[in-house]
DNA sequence: TCGAAAAGAGAGCGCCGCTCTTGACATCGC
DNA sequence: GCGATGTCAAGAGCGGCGCTCTCTTTTCGA
């Protein structure tokens, strides 16, 4: 009977989920490398080896706490996206790299996961490619509206990408469709831009250095989203 | 005598040094988590209480490690510096970020351990705090010495910073001196902008989106170093 | 030369990931 | 209704880890 077949289903699911939700927080408390099979199945009353029933490795289970990790903040950052006006492309631009900024400070170990030091011996399996870009489609379909709209004006001044870009622009294009090569060059320095300055302050390179973080980074990301054209906001002075 | 008392203490010195270098080993080929002291004794053919007397706990191996790291990647940005003339500003920001991803592509696991995760648990003590910033002082003189060789030419269009930044900028000056604090904002973005792209390359963030990552990196580093006002150099075509 | 300090050796504690076997129990075909 | 089949928790155990404690040997300076 589908019934009670469910029933065992069921329960081996709710199981599964304990495991990565005891998981979750042996991760947002210990780290990566706290992570403990056997701390999870004294959590839960169970011996240690019932475990590997649910997940056959310890990479199993950090490979499905990752991906839960990329669907945190990419669903974080699609929300704050959602939460603007379609056209205030400065706007949504802030918005999600101060959503970004929030779910990493909220969770600096699954930061790390994600945008750290790769765990060694443990090999990104495909599933995890999917969720890995939702925030970087939602960056590239902020530009492509941008662009679309007409409202980059990228400064002056700046070095054309060489001939040899154009390969890889185009791949990257898929995200950020029309953009010409130039944008899709800053886009990148703009990504990888804002990723650096949030690793520095999660990662604690800013200690002793920079105590106002938040100022310096909405500074930044100003100055990141005028790198790739997008206009300056109202509330920021103009510049010399 | 200081004759025989060195000898013992030469013997030691040199299994210090043994065991870092062994350290260093593990920890290239298998990452921070990877090192094991018990591993290392057993390759000394030491038994493994006895590493104890050179290192009291693994985190103080890892310190060690961390500072040697430090030092390797300051002086290769030190030295790639120093081969440049004086007034070749851009030529020195490029050499300084080409020593720095080429030092990080020969090391991963150790450019890991610097600007990746932190190794949960583990404390960075005072030691380290000279040596982490060989790298940024040289940023800073670079741009010190570009500025006050008035070759700085930052690009219109950006916003300024807040009055807020003020106290952060007079801090980070000291590593600069003489920029005034929108510049220092601009070299903030910059340095931070050099680590999030070099992050991205070495944490496999780019797997199979960008193949030709040194022409990106050639390109970003152009870019950001135009942001903070250096010169467009000969070899990069002029932007629109 | 002798006593103190330093260093190595060994056993052991409590962790860890992971494997293998065993017995209890539910499910399903006959 | 009842065996055959599949699922699962439990237990024991392997090798590895960081680290501690004790005991012996070596070294070195007064």
């Amino acid at each position: 009977m589908s019934a009670s077949r469910t029933a065992r289903e069921r329960a081996r699911a709710e199981l599964t989920r304990e495991i990565t939700e005891i998981g979750r927080r042996q991760l947002a408390s210990e780290g990566a490398t706290g992570l403990s099979l056997r701390a999870i199945a004294r959590e839960m009353g169970m011996v240690s080896s019932a475990i590997y029933r649910y997940f056959p490795s310890r990479d199993d289970l950090l490979t499905a706490l990752i991906i839960d990790a990329y669907n945190a903040i990419g669903e974080a950052v699609e929300q704050a996206d959602a939460r603007c006006a379609e056209d205030d492309y400065p706007g949504r631009w802030r918005a999600v790299c101060r959503a970004a900024r929030g779910w990493a400070l909220a969770h600096p170990h699954e930061y790390a996961l994600l945008y750290g030091s790769p765990v060694p011996g443990y090999q990104a399996p495909q599933d995890t490619v999917e969720p890995a870009i939702r925030d970087t489609v939602v960056y590239g379909r902020i530009l492509a509206d941008a662009y679309a709209g007409g409202a980059l004006s990228p400064p002056d001044g700046f070095p054309a990408p060489p001939p040899s870009f154009s390969h890889d622009a185009e791949a990257v294009r898929s995200l950020m469709p029309g953009l010409p090569d130039d944008l899709v060059a800053r886009a990148v320095a703009s990504w990888t831009g804002l990723f650096g300055i949030l690793s520095f302050e999660i990662f604690g390179q800013f200690n002793n250095v920079v105590d106002d973080r938040t100022t310096l980074f909405e500074h930044t990301i100003d100055t990141l989203g005028r790198l790739v054209g997008l206009p300056v906001s109202d509330h920021d002075l103009t510049s010399t």
